[in-house]
DNA sequence: ATTGGGCTTTAATACAAAGTTAATAGGAAA
DNA sequence: TTTCCTATTAACTTTGTATTAAAGCCCAAT
């Protein structure tokens, strides 16, 4: 899961990331408008949370970015003040919820589960390709109905080949999943590969199709 | 088990909270409606105390918020007067039981404890899995029908574990689930280790196979 | 045009190193 | 006595590296 923190108070950014980072979500973060605004143009979160008071603009201007690309990220305003204003206002643009500074983390934490929650698979218990079941609550992937035991990382990776079935995904841009912007574009990505294996065999050895198709020169694609 | 008072006085809400807190119960307080909702929208209580009566609102619209999310837990009236109306209506929407201030903080413990056994395991006085027995009444747990003995929170852990059998629980939600939240985020949950492994040799040792799965990078489950 | 060898790029595999998370023991604090 | 904390050890996961295999490409020979 990816989130986009948009907040100019450096501490609290960093709070919160350190928080939700060590609670499985994948960060970014964007200090004012300016980045938030790139950030939101190139890539696809999960759920956004925006600072309404920005040092160059409003994070009202964010949400409305958004909704003009028909992102299907959730949101959620942070504000400063407890105004009554801004929280109609940020619902009525579209956000999904509204916190006042300051917050749990927790709270936070359970706020972004309610909307992804929601938003991803309204009340669906499993996800099903062929003999392949994810039962995400029971952290539980079966192939022929053998369960197979999947490490973070591979489970990660699964659930994110099999939600964007049929398509190509780049070794670029499953790590931008799966380890957010921590990744330096430098770095090489070559240990998919070995998660990719891992991943094939523990599903073929219970008997399972090889469905992770690989696209030479572009990628992979879990194809059914 | 985690309880929500939902009761203006505060001197009263804190009576209430010392006193189930030393039973050992999570407890999450809300001052007014307001407080109440935002509470009732984001986590799950196993019972919710509800005074009629509040500043902004009424105790009855709590309850009705509760039933529409299809809240399992639990909810007991609070009432300054005796009325016969206010026991009828709230006992007509949902409610379980009914308490007419003032009253003893034991019959308040007695009357929780009823109402979570009823709820747990609907009529049920015994929840098993396999060669594991718990009979709650007598806070009492069996292994190949030889009695163990836990402590409050190896029972609880145990207890809370069971009856999400299957599912994965983070060490992170067990610590919400069982200490509430005067858990700070920056704390380390790491003495749920000890917890764990308490319980597991409290169980093997008397026969008992080692149903408490560790689910590596992920938390914890029962599994049958 | 088509085929096939040599070259380059990309992917698969195996295995080792580094890093992270969990288990355990023992003791302090409540 | 129970619960929590700390330190240590153990287990497991993730990442990195080296090697091998496969695929695509270029170009000459047919």
């Amino acid at each position: 899961m990816k989130l986009l923190i948009v907040e100019d108070e450096k501490a609290l950014s960093d709070a919160i990331v350190e928080y939700l980072t060590s609670e499985g979500y994948g960060c970014e973060t964007a200090l004012n408008f300016w980045a938030a605004d790139e950030k939101v143009a190139l890539y696809d979160y999960d759920c956004v949370l925006v600072d309404i008071s920005l040092p160059d603009g409003s994070g009202f201007e964010v949400i409305k970015e958004l909704k003009k690309r028909k992102s299907e990220a959730g949101i959620i305003i942070i504000s400063a003040k407890n105004s009554l204003d801004d929280k109609i206002t940020g619902l009525e643009i579209g956000a999904d919820d509204y916190m006042t500074k300051p917050f749990h983390l927790s709270e936070l934490n359970a706020r972004i589960k309610s909307i992804i929650r929601r938003r991803n698979f309204n009340g669906q218990t499993t996800i099903t390709a062929n003999e392949i079941v994810i039962i995400p609550d029971e952290a539980l992937v079966k192939v022929n109905n053998y369960p197979i035991e999947l490490t973070k990382k591979e489970y990660d990776l699964l659930l994110f080949l099999l939600s964007n079935k049929n398509r190509v995904l780049t070794k670029e841009s499953i790590a931008e999943h799966l380890w957010g912007d921590d990744m330096d574009t430098a770095d090489s990505f070559d240990f998919i590969y070995t998660h990719i294996k891992n991943l094939r065999r523990k599903i073929t050895e219970k008997g399972g199709k090889d469905y992770l198709k690989t696209i030479y020169g572009m990628g992979y694609k879990f194809q059914i």
